[in-house]
DNA sequence: CCACAGGACGGCT
DNA sequence: AGCCGTCCTGTG
């Protein structure tokens, strides 16, 4: 364990409120001075921009600046993602406007595949409550600077619980779902690693859907906000599906609005950058 | 106290 | 194949 520190001048597309609070993630919480700070991993992460500059401290195993290039998705031109988004109405350029400089985490897929089953009929404050306790109990701990942070337990950590430690830690119905998922996964039943290798983002949609409590929505979800990291899908959620009957669908009632035409309606207007787009439209929408 | 919010799933047609 | 009630907990 090391302490490191890294400053990253005139960053563009980067905006800390934006992408920590646009629904991908649930391990970061804002601090008194502006800065967020997060477990990635084995690190514990502080986070602080002023202007165009970042600055990162990290206390843990890996490389900073290695994880925060590739945790924070550097590699990818948000600009021209944006530029290209933005041509096509003036929704997509408002809602770019409202969100910019939000980028899609590459979060570890284990982590975001228990998330995501545990974020099913559930809003966010209750989520972060759940996986905060189930890394106090199943995790690792780390000390830094006068506080405690807990990491999010590997497959192997969260096999040792029961459905009932899960009960108790708060995750009602979803209990016996992220049980049997972990069994899954131990049992190598699902092999995490083989699904970065696939090409078709459909096969591994396929794959995911086999692990109980992961259905459509939350498989699109852990494939645009995890490490597999496709851009061609697109998570219909209550929110979602407002936003694309308001703004383009036009139901008189968005409840009777069938999924399927919402989906071809996003593959027609955003093509392979659907899932991009449904994150500005997305936090647009929620506000 | 009740109504409601939020996805997966299984039982029903 | 599609529809709908149920699962659990926190909030208004």
């Amino acid at each position: 364990m090391k302490e490191q520190s890294i400053v990253i001048k005139n960053v563009k597309s980067f905006n800390l409120t934006h992408i920590f609070e646009c629904g991908q993630c649930f391990r970061w919480n804002e601090n008194i001075d502006g800065s967020y700070t997060g477990v990635v991993g084995n690190n514990v992460i502080n986070i602080k921009t002023i202007d165009k500059d970042v600055f990162v401290k990290s206390f843990g195993e890996d490389d900073l600046s290695r994880l925060f290039y590739y945790y924070f998705d550097m590699e990818r031109d948000y600009e021209s993602i944006k530029n290209k988004l933005r041509k096509i109405d003036e929704h997509m350029e408002k809602s770019i406007l409202y969100g910019d400089g939000i980028r899609l985490l590459n979060q570890d897929l284990w982590e975001t595949i228990i998330s995501f089953i545990i974020s099913a009929n559930n809003n966010i404050p209750r989520i972060k409550g759940i996986i905060e306790r189930i890394s106090k109990r199943f995790g690792n701990k780390i000390e830094w600077e006068g506080n405690t942070y807990y990491t999010f337990p590997t497959a192997e950590q969260l096999g040792k619980a029961s459905v009932e430690d899960l009960r108790n830690l708060g995750l009602g119905f979803r209990d016996v779902r992220v049980y049997e998922t972990t069994c899954k996964v131990l049992n190598k039943e699902i092999d995490l690693d083989k699904l970065h290798d696939e090409v078709s983002t459909e096969i591994v949609r396929e794959e995911l859907l086999k692990l109980p409590g992961v259905g459509p929505k939350v498989a699109d979800c852990i494939l645009l906000f995890s490490t597999l990291k496709r851009f061609d899908v697109f998570p219909i959620d209550v929110w979602v599906r407002r936003v694309m009957n308001d703004l383009y669908i036009h139901n008189e009632n968005e409840n009777k609005v069938d999924k399927k035409v919402v989906l071809s309606m996003a593959n027609d207007k955003f093509g392979d950058l659907c899932g991009i787009a449904q994150q500005y439209l997305f936090y647009w929408k929620r506000g």
